[in-house]
DNA sequence: CCCGGCCTCGGCCGAAAGTTCGATGCGGTC
DNA sequence: GACCGCATCGAACTTTCGGCCGAGGCCGGG
């Protein structure tokens, strides 16, 4: 049986939750909380297999009481969903750093609450699907700028060594090439990326998913 | 009306999958290959809301399928859902890349597939709970490094100006410290580090998610 | 109270990096 | 053939970095 705590400040939205909740054979809505503090408090005391919790709510923010029941620092750290209207990103990134091992928005099925519960509960994380694909786009983004990059192929070897470390010297011997090439290699480089130093050149290298 | 089209080599998954499909009211399995030759020129000519793609498959397997419907140099691409047996993680990022937009395991229950459908076709993007908390753990798992860090503060300071490409100079103007002072610092950071110039600590700090 | 870590600053020097001039050859395009 | 981008190399120069010496002030633990 998997046990679950509410947390909302909205009468209606903790009911329907329940509701879909309870009505699983195997999951049980233990408690209900209606502010951050209570969420905190009935999640220490009760320690739930899964903490559903809304973001906005008084005295403290959901955000907020998962880092304190999931964070890094905490000890026995429980399972927290976030669960909101808002899609901000800095929500999700707060929370998922927080500790969080899902975020739902309110929009979603009932279907995809109980499988967050479940996930959630078997050690898994769920992202709403509306989140997952923004966070697709950080991932795959920066891999298609590659290929209509501004620079050669051979800079782009260059620029690698770069991002890695190595001093001109070494880029030379390692590529078997002069000091100076690979010092005219890496000047056109920066001219054309607006780089002013080989360390904003690797820095592009890193954003640009170059390296790994 | 949401159009399928199913690809896997085993007959049973198909026909497990179209029934479960089909039984939803919004939902229609308009083809159903057994390779990824076939898969491919199915998807287009039918051109379905929502592709499903098993890895294994004779041929061609799903992933180089994915990329040839929903790559990043495709005219118009479809949606693609990889289902398959195996999550590892390089089949997921290799899925991922060629632009698919979700990716579940067979051991999912019935109600993730028809709500990663469902995402497909909205335009979102499902991944499975198993799969989404390693990813999660990639994205948090270095933050946690921040608190256990070997240096200091202010050298911390230093280091994210370093990171973003800022001159000695610079970052002594910034702090409203002396250059002198600056040198010292990253003179030690390097020591501690056991880095050997300043991209190499900037790769550290990148490395250690300090910058974004 | 003394010791050690941290933060601050200065000077000096050699090495590395970056800039600015060249130059050659090679492979495409018009 | 003329032109252009690319890769290669060289020399000289300025700037920046990094290493190595020193120093003082502050603060907290033994």
């Amino acid at each position: 049986m998997i046990k679950v705590l509410i947390a909302d400040d909205q009468q209606m939205v903790r009911t329907g939750f329940a509701m879909i909740l309870n009505a699983q054979p195997d999951m049980e809505v233990v408690g209900e909380a209606s502010d951050g503090v209570e969420a905190v408090e009935l999640a220490r005391r009760l320690r739930p297999d899964v903490c559903l919790f809304d973001i906005r709510m008084p005295r403290l923010d959901g955000l907020e009481a998962t880092r304190l029941v999931a964070g890094p620092d905490v000890a026995g750290p429980l399972r927290v969903i976030i669960v909101t209207t808002f899609d901000h990103d800095e929500y999700v990134y707060s929370a998922l750093r927080g500790g969080a091992c899902g975020f739902l928005l309110k929009d979603s099925g009932p279907a995809l609450l109980i499988e967050a519960v479940r996930a959630a509960a078997a050690g898994d994380a769920m992202i709403s699907p509306a989140i997952t694909v923004r966070l697709l786009e950080q991932l795959t983004a920066p891999r298609k700028r590659v290929a209509e990059l501004p620079i050669t192929d051979r800079e782009l070897d260059l620029v690698r060594l770069v991002a890695r470390g190595r001093t001109n010297h070494e880029i030379a011997a390692q590529l078997h090439i002069s000091l100076s090439t690979v010092k005219t290699h890496l000047g056109s480089v920066q001219r054309k990326l607006g780089c002013r130093n080989r360390v904003e050149t690797a820095a592009w290298a890193w954003e640009s998913g170059l390296v790994d």
